[in-house]
DNA sequence: GTCACGCGTGAGAGCGCTCTCCGGGTCGGC
DNA sequence: GCCGACCCGGAGAGCGCTCTCACGCGTGAC
């Protein structure tokens, strides 16, 4: 393959050389560093451009010890994951923000607990300044393994551990699950509805759990018949729905902790002949787009702002990685919770 | 923030001390390179483990030239590209086959053509070893901007160009979608249909143009009132339904060139009162889980095995990456097109 | 016993960059 | 008009690693 590149490319030597200026200097207006006047700026700046000059990553890096890199780390227990548009939603989110810093995104994606050891090396090796990290299960190690790592982390969603824990310095960032899901119910209620059922997600999940509370906030005294647990599948959705309808024929509304599991209620409830909502209300959670309006009928849900969430992620991250600028002032990062909307369409 | 890991991180020079050979021996056993006899490599080892040494990535890099690390590039031009689950899974496949040779994946989201300046430094940089590109357009300059940048590449898809620019040699892997459209029609015909209808993608993406073109090959004398262009999304595929049966109420069979469109295909379906399969087959395209089982009924459609091309993706560009092993003896990497295969559900 | 050969190890030169010092120039103050 | 302060720019020392090259020792052949 004659490479057509073969020209190496450009050093810092090079454009000094270029602009007739030593290395420090082209250095610094490459750097943007103030202190280099106009004139040599200007010869600097036409020789990068001439040359096509871009700054070696490794070199600086080696100096900097700064990377400019983050790393996403995904947990992925369950297949489903990654599939998640949530997930990719989030990431979007990330990206543009460490886009807009100037920083690269490095994608770890484990596959079971296995490729964790792998993680932590590549972690504690100190290829990236930080750490975003999204893992479902409340008992999940990755968060330990970052931190024992010594590498600034914001985790994606509560983490398990309580609240007394948390300064450890670990930092989230979470959208208000329990008020959202605070929020459906009372809707439930004011359109009159009585015999309000939950599909829960996995109950190891923060998430899942963070909603059921604030079901029960509202409805304190509910019957635990009318309480089932998903998986955050449709189909997952669709067995908690029959096994509800079994237990509860008489009800009259369901809060379903995800929208996909909403969708695969709705299935069982045109099934076993029951409108929509007439006869049975229905309340998602996630207002996730290809689900909720595509859904027979639109689903009404829980608005979570997903790619908000995935910049916050990256902000708090960027500025927990940065050299504190005050001296010794660090304004105390704390973790974010994000407000969540009703959204109201056909479902109830 | 007292930093527990304030320990710098142990240097090829300390573990060589430690183990009481020079840095270049200390180096070799790292590498795993041969000639090291085996009680120096002992040694090296137990130094390395006792003093948890992790090489300094940009340090090699510097030096080797090589990163060790893939940019995955994705075009975003329209917003749904990144929530497809078509893509997550492709980026597993990737992630997959990267990990297993010790390679980062680096993600470079693009928000329209304005990154794509950001995008072309970047890869000119030298900051990675390779690119996989995914790009939905034909017209799409980020393979050319990739090729320009010297950065060998892969991508996602078969491009847009002529085969007569096949030797600039940029590569593809792609799955066989002109053959995989003429099974779905020939499995339409073998359960006697006969006025087939066709729901395309949009026609400036090269995997819905060889969908159509596979459809033709088998249907060439095709009215082309039974052919309707859709966008890939669920409203893109219900409203093509719905003009194809205003043109051609008659039509007992709908090949969709994607399972997302066939869904929303169904939904019109039956909303004009059309049972299927009795009255329309509906086949579609990609057998993605999440949306083919799960339709009401659930759809019969063409498999491709996304991760696979992922994975296949991530081989061939290490191997065009890597150096060229065989004295001159370039094995000519070719482009590669993985095969489709039918799977009958209960929608035809 | 001597010489040639070869394998295994160490010394040292960078890779391209940043950043700390310093030196030299310029300007203001008295 | 001279001295000191200030500021801009250059020289040079590494960052941690790889890799070439040269050297030393052990082995086998004559």
């Amino acid at each position: 393959m004659s490479d057509p590149s073969f020209a190496p490319r450009p050093t810092l030597e090079a454009v000094a050389a270029r602009a007739g200026v030593s290395r420090a200097t082209a250095s610094r207006v490459v750097n943007g560093s103030e202190g280099v006047r106009a004139p040599l700026v200007e010869r600097v700046r036409q020789a990068v451009d001439e040359l096509g000059y871009v700054p070696n990553q490794a070199a600086r890096t080696l100096v900097t010890r700064r990377n400019d890199a983050i790393a996403v780390v995904v947990a992925e227990p369950e297949t489903r994951f990654f599939t998640d548009p949530f997930f990719a939603q989030q990431v979007r989110g990330i990206s543009k923000e460490l886009t807009a810093r100037d920083n690269q995104l490095v994608l770890l994606l484990t596959e079971g607990t296995a490729d964790y050891e792998r993680v932590g090396r590549y972690l504690a090796g100190g290829h990236v300044d930080g750490a975003l990290i999204f893992s479902l299960h409340t008992d999940d190690s990755l968060p330990t393994l970052a931190r024992r790592a010594g590498v600034p982390t914001v985790i994606g969603g509560r983490p398990g551990w309580t609240d007394s824990d948390s300064d450890h310095g670990t930092l989230y960032v979470d959208c208000d699950n329990r008020g959202g899901a605070r929020d459906a119910v009372r809707h439930l209620l004011s359109i009159g509805r009585r015999t309000i059922a939950h599909i829960a997600g996995p109950l190891d999940q923060t998430a899942s759990v963070d909603r059921l509370d604030g079901f029960r906030d509202v409805l304190p005294e509910t019957d635990p018949a009318l309480i089932a647990e998903g998986d955050f599948t449709p189909e997952g959705g669709a067995s908690a729905m029959a096994e509800l309808l079994r237990r509860r024929p008489d009800l009259d509304a369901v809060f379903a902790a995800s929208d996909v599991m909403a969708s695969g209620a709705l299935r069982v409830l045109r099934t076993s002949g029951r409108r929509v909502p007439e006869d049975v209300a229905v309340v998602g959670f996630d207002d996730m787009v290809s689900v909720a309006e595509w859904t027979d009928p639109p689903l009404t849900t829980i608005r979570q702002d997903i790619e908000e969430m995935g910049r916050l992620m990256a902000r708090l991250l960027l500025r927990a990685v940065a050299p504190s600028a005050g001296p010794q002032s660090v304004p105390a990062l704390s973790s974010i919770v994000t407000p969540t909307q009703l959204v109201v369409r056909a479902s109830a």
